[in-house]
DNA sequence: GACAACATACCAACCGGTTGGTATGTTTGC
DNA sequence: GCAAACATACCAACCGGTTGGTATGTTGTC
């Protein structure tokens, strides 16, 4: 057993305080006294698990990737049947996580990827590990749907998958830019429609072209 | 006629270097001293013509808007009649933006946002000013297409246009994620695909469901 | 008693910002 | 028309506080 128990761990404390200070306040303004101050330990513990500032943000990286997998693996949107379904399910998901405050909904690694894809190449790696390892489960879904469908579309799955990344990930950066999520949640919807045009599905009330104008 | 002449000015040297090493390194990783150096100015200068670091923050901000503003306004995807030609032509252009190295094409206001969206309300405000704006100018033609085809969509002219925001800052992120802009250009495709599928173009080599399978 | 898990105390470098000062206009009173 | 009064643009040196990081304990567990 061997774990004290008495108390949750430093290390865990840290991590934890490091995903909601970094995505309040940035990686680079957020201090290693202040991450020790909000996680409730000493410098001391701080420096006896983590090398130093740069493995933190790896390794709030990678814990990001665990909790995010996790409550993503977890989530009701598997349960339906047909992969398109679960893609879309997917999406509204998504725009049903954008509760709270804005520190409270965006995403860690998207944040600390804007600071550090220069000058922390080992940070830059771990944000990338997380967004394109969330994607690959999106992918499969999508590839199974293309496949129901016997689609061959000039775009990939892969392709698509990122795309929904960056969709919600731009939806961040107007949800921050505006104070507000309205914004982020509409341009989710304009994913979803996205989508449901690609795989042929009608959405609108659609009256397009009533008098002339052809193109 | 009183210019100096001999000199460009402090302040537009400070603004210019502000631009590239804000980009390359975020802003608050960006110290003064770092901005004096790149710019060739000492510190005196510097905080005689800002009060403070936030105040540059916010004139880059303002300045970014400026500079990006007179190169979308001059640039050539305005000469087609068609205004959703230009639409299409737009996304073009901000396609073909993606060269060089990754500070060198990615928004400097969606990167600052991201960092000062909670401590530096001045900057947030600058930032949602440069983004909105450039948007708005895009809303105009959406609009001038919907009109021409008698449209009446469940979406707005002016969630659309800022849609195409959220994409092309989400694609940077990818971009700086990865290292690389190919995953950007690909998702920038994928926004153009929307686009012609919203207003009804043909895009695809398309064949849709061949055998069975109905949904 | 050895070792991991912390805490305490401290440091040199760097941070944003201030200081007192100079050099060069520009304005205004006479 | 010219000099005192003022304004602008800039500079080098400096300041107190904060930074990431270290060196050296102390404590609890096997």
């Amino acid at each position: 057993m061997a774990r004290p128990a008495t108390k949750i761990d430093a290390k865990a404390k840290l991590l934890e305080a490091a995903l909601s200070v970094i995505r309040a306040k940035g990686y680079s303004a957020t201090s290693v006294d202040e991450l020790c101050a909000a996680a409730g330990v000493t410098k001391g513990a701080f420096f006896h698990h983590f090398k130093g500032k740069n493995e933190l943000g790896v390794a709030a990286a990678d814990y990001w990737s665990e909790i995010t997998g996790s409550l993503f693996a977890s989530a009701p949107y598997h349960n339906h049947a047909d992969p398109f379904d679960r893609i879309l399910a997917y999406i509204d998901f998504r725009k049903a996580l954008l509760k709270g405050g804005i520190p409270d909904f965006t995403c860690l690694v998207g944040t600390m990827v804007q600071e550090t894809f220069e000058t922390a190449p080992t940070i830059r790696a771990a944000c990338e590990r997380s967004i394109t390892g969330h994607a690959a489960t999106l992918e499969a879904d999508i590839e199974a749907a293309m496949r129901e469908r016997n689609m061959t579309p000039d775009w990939t799955a892969k392709s698509l998958a990122l795309h929904t990344q960056a969709v919600i990930q731009g939806a961040f950066i107007l949800a921050k830019a505006t104070g507000g999520a309205e914004i982020a949640a509409d341009s989710i919807d304009h994913l979803s429609r996205y989508i449901k045009l690609l795989f042929g599905v009608a959405t609108e009330p659609a009256k397009p072209r009533a008098e002339g104008k052809s193109r």
